[in-house]
DNA sequence: CTTGAGCGG
C-alpha cells in the first residue's frame, strides 16, 4: 500500500461496464435516520444525484405506514456506492442526521442483535458503556435512557450490536455481572421489539382520531381514513425496484399536520416528540468496509 | 418492565 507508484488504486476495477457485475453487496446500501416524513421519492431524489439507482425503498409499517426509519437504496455500479456513502452519510436532513452505509449481505442473521440493559450505575457513562460492551464485539448504537420528567439517568441503556452472537456473547459475560467497582449486578437481555408495533399502533390512532370521536373505539383497530398520500412518484425516474407499492391502500400515518380539521392534541398528541435530532447519542456511522463501526466526521 | 428507528422485496 505505502509504495508511492502511479498507484491508480481503483479498487473494483469495472472491466466490463456493461455485463455482470452484479456484487449487491457493495452495491446495496441502508439508510438510517430517516426524517420520519421522507417519502421514497425524496429519497430517490437524493442518492441518484449520485449514480443510477435500481432500488429505492423505505421500510414502512404494513398497516399505518409509519416509517420506521431506514430504507434501502441500491446501485448499479459499486463505485457509486461508495460515493453516496462518503457524500451523503451523516448529511442532515430536517431534524435527523441520516447514515449511510453498506446493507448487509443477505442470509446472515440480523435479529436479535439489540440488547436491553438495566440496573446500570446512575453514574453510568457512554464511555464506560462502551467499554464494557466492546469487548464482545461492534457496538453499533448505543442509547441511555432518562427519565422524561427529571431528566435523569434512568440506569438502562440499549446497545446493538453488529452480529447476534456478539450480543449473546455479551449477555453470556455481562449478565448478573457486578460492574468494576460497584454493587449492583446488570441485567442485559434481548430487547423487545414491540415498540413497532406501538408507534404503528398510535400512529394509526392519531391519524383516525380526528375523523371520529374515540366513543367506543378508545384501544381499538386504528380505523384510518384511506387517506392514501404519500408522494407516490410512479416510477422514480428509472426502473426503481419494482416493488415501489407503498403500502397496499391502507390507512396513511403522513398526515400533513396543517390539514383541515387536523386537531393537534396539546396535551399529549404528538406521535414523535423527534428528541431534537441524534444530537446526543452514540450513532456511529459505518464507512468504506462494511458496516463496522466508525465515528462521525 | 423496553428507545427511536440497524436489514426488506
Amino acid at each position: 500500500m505505502a509504495s508511492a507508484t502511479g498507484s491508480d488504486h481503483t479498487p473494483s476495477s469495472s472491466p466490463n461496464p456493461g455485463s455482470s457485475c452484479d456484487d449487491s453487496s457493495r452495491t446495496n446500501l441502508i439508510i438510517n435516520y430517516l426524517p420520519q416524513n421522507l417519502t421514497e421519492s425524496e429519497l430517490f431524489k437524493m442518492f441518484v444525484t449520485i449514480g443510477t439507482v435500481t432500488n429505492c425503498k423505505i421500510m414502512r409499517d404494513f398497516r399505518t405506514g409509519y416509517s420506521y426509519g431506514f430504507g434501502f437504496v441500491n446501485y448499479q455500479k459499486a463505485d457509486d456506492a461508495i460515493r453516496a456513502i462518503q457524500t451523503l452519510n451523516g448529511l442532515q436532513i430536517q431534524n435527523k442526521r441520516i447514515k449511510v452505509s453498506y446493507a448487509r449481505p443477505p442470509g446472515e442473521d440480523r435479529k436479535e442483535t439489540n440488547l436491553y440493559v438495566t440496573n446500570l450505575p446512575r453514574d453510568v457513562t457512554e464511555d464506560e458503556l462502551t467499554n464494557i460492551f466492546s469487548a464482545h464485539g461492534n457496538i453499533v448504537q448505543m442509547n441511555l435512557l432518562k427519565d422524561k420528567i427529571t431528566g435523569m439517568p434512568r440506569g438502562v441503556a440499549f446497545v446493538r450490536f453488529d452480529k447476534r452472537e456478539e450480543a449473546m456473547a455479551a449477555i453470556e459475560h455481562l449478565n448478573g455481572t457486578i460492574p468494576h467497582g460497584r454493587t449492583n449486578p446488570i441485567s442485559v437481555k434481548i430487547a423487545e421489539e414491540h415498540g413497532k408495533q406501538k408507534a404503528a399502533y398510535f400512529a394509526g390512532w392519531e391519524a383516525g382520531r380526528q375523523q371520529a370521536r374515540p366513543v367506543g373505539n378508545v384501544g381499538g383497530q386504528p380505523q384510518g381514513g384511506m387517506v392514501n398520500h404519500g408522494g407516490h412518484g410512479g416510477g422514480h425516474g428509472g426502473r426503481s425496484g419494482g416493488g415501489g407499492h407503498y403500502n397496499a391502500g391502507l390507512p396513511l400515518a403522513s398526515r400533513p399536520p396543517n390539514a383541515p380539521g387536523f386537531v393537534h392534541s396539546s396535551g399529549m398528541g404528538q406521535v414523535r416528540p423527534d428528541k431534537g435530532s441524534n444530537s446526543s447519542r452514540y450513532n456511529p456511522i459505518g464507512m468504506g468496509g462494511g458496516y463496522n463501526v466508525y465515528n462521525w466526521n
